[in-house]
DNA sequence: ATGGCGCTGACAGGAAGCTGACAGTCCAAG
DNA sequence: CTTGGACTGTCAGCTTCCTGTCAGCGCCAT
């Protein structure tokens, strides 16, 4: 899951994107309005913080061009302490949640979590398919009630595609998402890393489709 | 189905190359107007993807030409942020829809495949027949309900009887639309694909026009 | 009946994906 | 600062699957 980051300030920028890496996500940040507007628009972001206190361009413009542009991802708004009126317009422009500052960096790792839930469907924090388990507060997996230990990226992938249980996923979705747009990786890497997967949670639960991209089974047609 | 895109930058042009490509579209690419405005009125392209600021001819004008000529395929405009101009222009000259660059690829792709339904006149993304029912979005076809798994060309020439259901479809058509300008293929491999597709689906899905094509029969006549 | 169009099974080249080995990087412990 | 281990990208070789071609057959229309 890659999520874009929106703020000014380097140090809360810092701060917010080392409690979203912990909990593995992958994070770039934009520091003003008008390069928060360019990536939101070029890279396909599961989630997106935005401080409405920004140079060059307002937050709140910056979401009404996405959400006129017919972006239509979760965004996750930070706003000063009782700023009503911001919250309000903040309604109005299309986001999804707010949060006030000053805040605890839990909090906005549990709504973060929620959001990207909601946006693919999905309401308990554990996702169960067929043969796995995912909890995505503990990052925990499992199979048959076992605990299988997976390194970050291992996790990242398989918390990707239960997150899209029942869809072919291309593999070019899942490097955009797996990866962010610092470190590109080729094709290979990702194979790489499914295999890996599948040593530890067996063959079947990822499938393949050539041609088309990955495949995981939802447990309830 | 077979889309031209025409677009100088060559990153960009292969980029959406590569989108269309895995959404199973085959593409050819002209860098220059001329080189566009030739391909456009020679091959038969179900739609254009067209960059505006082109060397040697530009876009409009190309396009222009093209619905002089009567050619009515639909075209999608790229168009740069904030150009109005242009995109009044563009719709004078006779753009069916318009992207604002930048764009994500996946709200390409999708509007790739609105403005190719809408122009065979089918309005949702589920195509279907008496006998089969195909997804373009997952790119799913299935029978009786239960999904078939279908190789790339072996979509893709599904796909493309089933948006020109209830029309029988020379064999010299599918050939011209199934491959791109690079490689094209003889008689043969088609009706080993066709045969191929019936082992799957039935041999009552495509019937034989003997003489002329091959048709795929309307649910709804 | 017969010529030709279309169908079919076999085969092979090549592409897509898999796998094991290896090495560079990062981080934590000493 | 050094060392060791975990993690993960890259490479090379391999396997599997896709798909075009060929050769031969069957069936339809005249």
């Amino acid at each position: 899951m890659r999520i874009l980051i929106v703020e000014d300030d380097p140090r809360i920028a810092a701060d917010i994107s080392a409690a979203l890496k912990a909990a593995s996500f992958v994070t770039d940040i934009a520091a003003d309005g008008e390069d928060a507007w360019f990536r939101g628009d070029t890279e396909p972001y599961d989630l997106i913080v935005l401080d409405l206190g920004l140079p060059k361009i307002d937050g709140l413009t910056v979401l009404k061009k996405w959400r006129a542009a017919g972006r239509h991802l979760p965004v996750l708004v930070l706003t000063a302490r009782g700023l009503w009126a911001e919250r309000v317009e903040g309604i109005d422009a299309g986001a999804d949640d707010y949060l006030v500052k000053p805040f605890q960096m839990e909090e906005l790792v549990a709504r973060v979590r929620a959001l990207i839930r909601r946006s693919v469907g999905i309401g308990s924090a554990v996702i169960e398919t067929g043969l796995i388990r995912v909890d995505t507060r503990q990052m925990h997996v499992s199979t048959n009630g076992v605990h299988v230990p997976l390194t970050p990226l291992e996790y990242r992938l398989v918390s990707f595609l239960v997150h899209n249980k029942g869809r072919v996923v291309p593999a070019s979705e899942l490097l955009e998402h797996l990866y962010g747009d610092e470190d590109a990786r080729e094709a290979n890497a990702l194979e790489a890393a499914i295999m890996r997967v599948r040593k530890k949670l067996g063959t079947e639960t990822i499938e393949t489709r050539r041609g088309y991209g990955y495949f995981v089974a939802d447990s309830a047609p």
